[in-house]
DNA sequence: GTAAGAACCTTGAAGCGTCAACTTATTGCC
DNA sequence: GGCAATAAGTTGACGCTTCAAGGTTCTTAC
C-alpha cells in the first residue's frame, strides 16, 4: 500500500500537534476570559456581522461549521444566558431566526478585543505575511477537497433510483 | 486595539473552518471503517509501536495528548473490546501497564492502511508537495509559538526514574 | 515504624455533541 | 382541495470528556 514517506509522515505529525493544540489553546482562552466556547463565539459574532443581527438557525449551523442539532441546542443555552432569541420568521413559518440581543451585541463587543488578541498572538503575529496568505490558501484547498470527499455534491455515485 | 486586516481576516477565518472540518473528517473516517475514534487510534498505535507494546498510564496519555483521566475511561473501553489489558507494574504498585494484546495488535495492522489512505486522500495528495513541507514548516512556528506563550508550559513532568 | 505527603490511577457526576425520532410548515401534483 | 413528499427545527437518550473527589502505593522525615 502507499505509506507515507518520511518528509510526509513529518510534516503530518506537525499538523496533527497543531490541529490539537491549538484549538485547545483558543478554547482555553475564550473559556477563562469570556466563559464561552469558540462555537458560542463563532455563533455570536455570526449573529453581530449579519444584517439586523439576524440569522435564520440553518444558516448559522453552516456558518459555524456545526450540525442544526448542535446549533439548536446551543441557541437554547444563549437564549438562557440573555444574549439570544429565536423569532418565527413571518413569511415562511420553517424558518426560525435567531437574533443577537443588546446584552449578546454587548457580550461580543466586550469579548471581541481580547479573542483576536489571542488569535494575534498565537497564530498571526508568529507567522509572516506570506506565511499566513499561504496557510489561509493551503487552508481553502483543504476545505475544498474536504467538501467534495465528504458531501458528494453532484452524486457521482449510482443515480439514487426515483421512490417508486 | 489591533483589530486583523481583511486580508489577515481571510485567513484566519480559512484556517478555523481547516481546524474545525479536518479532524472532523478522518474522525468520521475512522469511525466508519473501523468504527473508534481518533484518540483511540493513537492509544493503539502508541501502544504497537512502544516495545513490549507496553507503556505506563501517564506515558500514553501524555503521548496522545490527552488527561490521565480520559485514558483511563478509554483504557477502559479498549479492555472491554479485548484489544488492551492493564498490568501492575511489579516494581511500583502505583504505577499501570496497559498493554496491547494480540487482537490489539491486529485491531491497528487492519485500521492503519485505511487511516494512512485518508489522510493522504484529505490532506496530502491535495497539496504539492511544496506546500505541504510549507505546511508542516508553518506548524512547528506556531506549535514554538505555542509552547512559550501557553500559560503552563509543557508539565515539568520529569518523572522519577523507573524503579527497575 | 509510622505518619505525612506525593505520585499514579480510578470513579462518579455533570455538561456537551450526536443520532434518531418527532413536530410543524410548505410545496407539488393530481 | 387533499395528500404525499420535503424541509427546518426540536427533543431526548446515549456516549464521551472533564472535573473534583477518592483510593492505593511509594517516599520522606522524624
Amino acid at each position: 500500500m502507499n505509506w507515507l514517506t518520511a518528509e510526509e509522515q513529518a510534516a503530518w505529525r506537525s499538523v496533527v500537534a497543531l490541529l490539537i493544540r491549538l484549538p485547545a489553546a483558543i478554547e482555553a482562552e475564550l473559556q477563562r476570559d469570556a466563559g464561552i466556547s469558540q462555537f458560542e463565539y463563532l455563533v455570536l459574532s455570526g449573529l453581530s456581522e449579519a444584517p439586523d443581527r439576524t440569522l435564520r438557525m440553518s444558516d448559522l449551523a453552516a456558518m459555524a461549521s456545526g450540525s442544526l442539532s448542535r446549533l439548536s441546542h446551543v441557541v437554547s443555552r444563549l437564549e438562557a444566558r440573555g444574549w439570544v432569541r429565536r423569532e418565527a420568521c413571518p413569511g415562511d413559518g420553517r424558518f426560525i431566526n435567531a437574533v443577537l440581543t443588546d446584552d449578546g451585541w454587548a457580550k461580543v463587543v466586550a469579548t471581541a478585543p481580547g479573542h483576536v488578541a489571542a488569535v494575534r498572538r498565537l497564530l498571526i503575529d508568529v507567522l509572516t505575511p506570506e506565511q499566513l496568505r499561504e496557510l489561509g490558501a493551503i487552508s481553502d484547498e483543504v476545505l475544498t477537497g474536504l467538501a467534495r470527499s465528504t458531501i458528494i455534491p453532484n452524486g457521482p455515485v449510482a443515480s439514487p433510483a426515483p421512490p417508486d
